[in-house]
DNA sequence: GTTATAAACTAATTAGATTAGTTTGTCAAT
DNA sequence: ATTGACAAACTAATCTAATTAGTTTATAAC
């Protein structure tokens, strides 16, 4: 029977990815990735070597597409613009993609130089915005580590529900929340 | 040989975030916890309604003390006092409780009120505590879910690890991170 | 003391990960 | 064109975990 040849390992984890948007990222399974590739679960093994490669397989591609999506929201803008347009495709992306964005997260921890890596493009990019203020090495980080947990923060709250409860519009806080940070940068060059 | 009325829900959440703590909370199940009880797993069904339901009592322990730690640190301070101290408790309890800081976050979905009513605990210190700046309801809401979105963002991105490749000293970017917010609070009421 | 019941138990089913060992296409060298 | 090696699929089996059904037993109320 076996028809050969028909996977690998960018296969799986882009059927991974589609199964963890559909039903959660909690709920895929090898035996279900498997099913939906029309092979039977034990082959995955000759692509991946068990279940937390796919997640790490899930992992690197959430974040190359978080970062391209950032990487386009920066061409041709400058500091507090760029900024804000980073922020707001973080956000875009976050919400058409949520269980994807839930993937991100967890995946340092695994000690792979290629993931690691990985994890450092989103803010590589924003390395780059901040070049035009003129900030020291220090102060650059010091920057870039608030307003990406401030993305991430918010983003992250808003898809869980807490900020179901009261009324006011999400992405009037969300601009306020990212307009205070940069508003903080500007103040101080102007210092 | 059944040994009578030795359990409770809440003996059973206890040890299981404890198990949580020592294990990481992908990693407990209703096995464990059984065991580490002395009783057989199908017997915790006399207390809860299977694995979801200890997903949400961990929650609820974890989100009770954690607001638990920053009602005392807001205790006797006001203002940007207040919210510093809170941003201090709150990445202190972090840091303190990774796994149980964890738990947190997946638990809104669950449509439980009492769950709702403990989820907006931590908000409401928050707005005790912006009372002082007398800022209008929608306009304290806008802050509170960005202060709030910083916190969380802040402690989750240096729980996983994003912060570990640059060698600048991480409190001195939450610090910043935390001034930035209450600079920005004071400056408008001085407008 | 008897009895009802809650709380424990055992046994069995299901889903999933993983390993071992087997089979079978495909490709490359003859 | 044949064949032999190997990669990639397979089946079978094991293990852990959740969950359900049905049974037993201690205790509290009478």
């Amino acid at each position: 029977m076996g028809a050969k040849r028909g996977l690998d390992a960018q296969t799986i984890m882009n059927a991974a990815a589609e199964l963890a948007e559909q039903k959660g990222l909690e709920n895929i399974s090898l035996l279900q990735v498997a099913d939906k590739l029309g092979v039977k679960s034990p082959s995955l093994y000759n692509h991946l070597n068990g279940v937390q490669e796919l997640s790490i397989g899930i992992a690197k591609l959430a974040v190359s597409r978080l970062e391209n999506a950032i990487r386009c929201a920066a061409v041709g803008r400058s500091k507090g613009e760029a900024l804000m347009g980073i922020a707001t495709a973080y956000r875009k992306y976050a919400k058409e993609n949520p269980e994807l964005y839930k993937a991100i997260l967890r995946f340092p921890d695994y000690k792979d130089d290629n993931v690691q890596e990985a994890g450092h493009a989103v803010v590589r990019i924003l390395y780059q915005v901040m070049e035009p203020y003129h900030y020291s090495e220090k102060e650059t980080i010091h920057f870039v580590r608030g307003f990406r947990a401030a993305l991430h923060g918010f983003v992250s709250l808003e898809e869980a529900g807490f900020f179901r409860g009261t009324s006011a519009d999400v992405n009037e806080s969300y601009d306020q929340l990212v307009d205070r940070l940069i508003s903080s940068l500007t103040d101080r060059r102007e210092s």
